[in-house]
RNA sequence: GGUUCCGUAGCUCAGUUGGAUAGAGCAACAGCCUUCUAAGCUGUGGGUCGCGCGUUCGAGUCGCGCCGGAAUCACCA
């Protein structure tokens, strides 16, 4: 309809004007409410074309596209802004075409299409995931939906960080004090059970580093001398010299946290195509940087250290392997990218990670382009705020956080708590309902954490529930199932729909404005896509559902007498309930039936 | 101190490439179920868009300078 405009318009200038005009001048937007109109065009920016006043230049474009473009019905000026009034009937047509279209809103993958590769998840193997990870995963995921959506085609990875130091802790720490015991043994999740001995080495840690400031030390060589860092900096020496017992006790408790992360992805619903380990990559790393020196563009330390010097790019020196010729964080980062690289050529790569890590992969960009590899251009930190708690941020190492699976149930329990109290859910077996009180729960969550802008922080307060009414995923899904339950009630009553042909019928205000931003929904996935905006998404599907459930609340779909506005509604609902559908699993949220 | 990000109603957040009188939800209060699901709908109150200057016909949005907060600048990841 805005392109319709936009033709229109253009050809206005054109006949009036004798020019033809650059198309970023015509500014078309959405009348707002308290105008009459449909569409507005906001006339200044053509006023050095036209010469004349925005007043009247409106007025002279108004008065063109009425007489010249059939859709439009009138027009009325307001200072510089010509609010454009398209006919009713249109917007009747309009649901009609859209409503045949085939994957409303979809893009298909061409040949040509984009390879975007997002990695998201990327878990330390040293504790179970918290919400932090949950925020991380979620957008990693629903962006992988809306590009491919939008025409790309997607890679969606993970690395698992499993090797390094913070690994070597739960094993100093298991070997210590657990005595042999075991997930089975225990009746614990794999994940928990590890970061279990990962906060006790921290606390024994800070214990022994405190005794040493005690017994005169000051607190760095405390920090560095105390036996429980000594314990992990030797198992970590003999981990990458591949001592046998070492890999060993590794692999296993390796296998128990990723028997818990499995449930976790499950329960989250989330999935990858293909998982990297850092114990893979990061020999490919110190390769590459080992070459790299060779090749002059990195520098050798007297005590044997690597570093790169960004100080030309306004960034400092910065370390590369240790003196002791161990792998740091980045240098498998370095590997992990040109591995992928050579497994995908892709275009662009996208990173999601914490915004405490901007610098880091600045500097991962910046050291890959001086290494050579040109397709590091490509490579895009996708940076999201932080989850906080109202008391600051999360701290693993002093167990602080808000546990992944506990979040989950809770979400599932308030779930339940609300369905039997509305008392909901009435003839569904004890499975069924189990399973709808997940998907609601999940999509209570899952929304909430979407529908705010990533890059900024957001607080979590652990206190106050997550709501599951207003502008939520449940009100979302809650209109879905309406929907669902109205088309269902029509399959039953043998009524079927779709037949009417729609061009005499003037649909009322209600549904011209849904219709209007049903209409909006491919621009809107475009839109999220080139701006990896889950949020955009999200902050769309709310005002779609609301504005559906007004008109729910003032007309009869089913009980409506014409048949032909009673079909027209069929449809109408039809189309609503498959775009929340799609908007919804866009953001990876699943829509009931019936709840 | 350097760099990056954030600052909008009591709280949580929206606010299109700069456009008209800045919007939702929660919380509070008042209404609406004999009718397709009330997890819904309607209404009331609530604002120095952190502060200032500039660019512009027009600034919550762009630029500069302050103020406040966060992250980072590790032989941690």
């Amino acid at each position: 309809m805005e392109n319709l405009l936009r033709k229109g318009v253009t050809e206005a200038i054109r006949s009036l004007y004798n020019v033809s005009v650059n198309d970023d001048l015509l500014q078309i937007q959405k009348t707002r409410k308290e105008f009459t109109g449909d569409l507005t065009l906001v006339a200044f920016p053509l006023t050095r074309i036209s010469h004349k006043s925005p007043e009247l230049t409106a007025k002279d474009i108004g008065e063109f596209l009425t007489q010249h473009v059939e859709a439009v019905s009138g027009f009325n000026v307001i200072k510089g802004f010509l609010n454009v009034i398209i006919s009713s009937g249109e917007w009747a047509k309009q649901l009609k075409i859209i409503s045949e279209q085939k994957e409303y809103g979809s893009v298909s993958t061409g040949p040509d299409a984009s390879v975007i590769v997002i990695e998201y998840s990327s878990p330390n193997t040293n504790k179970p995931l918290h919400l932090g990870h949950i925020r991380n995963n979620l957008l990693g995921y629903s962006l992988s939906r809306i590009c491919s959506t939008a025409g790309n085609k997607i890679i969606r990875t993970n690395i698992v960080n499993d090797r390094g130091i913070h690994i070597c802790k739960s094993m100093v720490a298991w070997q210590l004090y657990a005595n042999g015991a075991t997930p089975a043994s225990t009746g614990m999740k794999g994940d928990h059970f590890v970061g279990d001995y990962y906060v006790l080495f921290e606390k024994n840690y800070r214990e022994q580093s405190e005794a040493l400031v005690d017994a005169g030390s000051t607190p760095e060589e405390a920090r560095d001398n105390a036996p429980l860092m000594l314990a992990a900096r030797q198992m970590l020496l003999k981990w990458e010299a591949g001592d046998e017992e070492t890999v060993k006790l590794w692999n296993m408790m390796n296998s128990w946290v990723y028997e818990g992360f499995d449930v976790t992805y499950k329960a989250l619903g989330v999935e990858f195509d293909k998982i990297y380990y850092e114990s893979d990559t990061y020999k490919t790393g110190k390769e590459l940087v080992l070459r790299s020196l060779a090749e002059g563009q990195l520098i050798r330390k007297d005590d044997g250290s690597v570093w790169i010097d960004l100080s030309d790019d306004k960034l400092d020196q910065k370390l590369l392997l240790r003196s002791d010729g161990t792998a740091v964080y980045i240098t498998q980062d370095l590997g992990t990218a040109v591995i992928r690289y050579n497994d995908y050529h892709f275009d662009r790569h996208i990173y999601v990670v914490g915004n405490e890590q901007n610098y880091h992969f600045q500097v991962l960009a910046l050291t890959l382009l001086r290494m050579g590899y040109k397709w590091a251009a490509g490579l895009l930190h996708f940076s999201y705020g932080m989850v906080e708690l109202p008391e600051g941020r999360m701290k693993s190492r002093e167990g602080k956080v808000v546990d992944a699976d506990d979040l989950i149930d809770e979400m599932t329990a308030t779930a339940r708590t609300m369905s039997q109290e509305l008392g909901k859910l009435g003839g569904y077996s004890d499975t069924e309902k189990e399973n709808i009180c997940r998907k609601i729960g999940l999509g209570a969550l899952k929304y909430f954490i979407l529908k705010v802008d990533p890059k900024k922080n957001m607080t979590f307060n652990p206190a106050e529930s997550i709501d599951f009414n207003g502008n939520t995923g449940p009100f979302i899904q809650y209109t879905y199932a309406r929907i669902r339950s109205v088309l269902k009630k029509a399959g039953e009553t043998g009524i079927s729909f779709g037949g009417e042909n729609y061009d005499d019928l003037i649909p009322n205000p209600k549904e011209i404005n849904v219709i209007k931003l049903l209409n909006d929904f491919p621009s809107l996935v475009k839109e999220a896509a080139s701006e990896l905006s889950p949020a955009l998404i999200a902050n769309y599907l709310y005002d779609l559902a609301r504005e559906f459930n007004q008109f729910y609340h003032d007309f009869s779909i089913l009980g409506e007498e014409n048949k032909k506005v009673r079909d027209f509604r069929l449809r109408l609902s039809a189309l609503m309930g498959t775009v929340l559908e799609k908007g919804l699993w866009l953001l990876g949220i699943e829509a009931p039936e019936r709840m």
